[in-house]
DNA sequence: CTGGATCCTTTAAGATACTG
DNA sequence: CAGTATCTTAAAGGATCCAG
């Protein structure tokens, strides 16, 4: 049973894969559809080009994203998620409801001191 | 409805907790019990004093785990989920059942070259 | 045994200017 | 508009030695 080792393995890996300042911010932002490389740069505040390409790169190299560019006069570039991005909004919204609680347990244990 | 943003901020919070190289590492040999601090160090392989140390604390810091001494000889310590921890792990389940889905998709696509 | 302190290397990230 | 290149800083991690 150490295939125990190999989840291990896969754990790490999808953590690695979300972990890091931007990619979830990236994300939350594709789950309301297709976005351009400008306004993704837009709504993620504070991102520099640079990070967001590099971001949306790691997120495309495992089809989580979808990049498709269209030959226009100055080109445009529209990512969105993949089928199995898509997968991946249930996954988030337990983490998200769970942190969610575990902040305020967390705050009601600091503000516990009356 | 921009508690969105605070969603994302306890996303990225927790995530960052579990992130890096041996969080969940440690973790997942924490839920099969206490254990004491030699006991980790051999268990995550690879990981230095520091390294067990640091995270240890980060995770105790947070009440994920718990730390006990006991005023033996050689002083022993030991190191156990709380109940707070102990809530992660569905989330790790579910989590590592996706990765694991994904990882072996993402091997079949790559191996459909025939 | 448990853990702190120090030094060093590697990786993540930020700023900014530049090209097709 | 979309993306590169370069340079710099900050943070994560590793190695090793030391102390209660």
């Amino acid at each position: 049973m150490n295939n125990c080792e190999n989840k291990l393995e896969s754990l790490q890996f999808i953590l690695q894969v979300l972990g890091g300042k931007w990619k979830i911010h990236i994300l939350s932002k594709l789950y309301f559809g297709k976005k351009r490389f400008k306004e993704l740069e837009r709504e993620v505040t504070g991102i520099s080009p640079k990070m967001l390409i590099k971001e949306l790169k790691d997120l495309e190299s495992i089809k989580i994203v979808n990049r498709q560019t269209f030959n226009t006069v100055p080109i445009t570039v529209e990512y969105s998620l993949t089928t199995e991005g898509l997968t991946l909004k249930p996954i988030l919204d337990q983490l998200m409801s769970w942190s969610d609680n575990f902040m305020k347990e967390h705050q009601s244990v600091e503000n516990a001191s009356t």
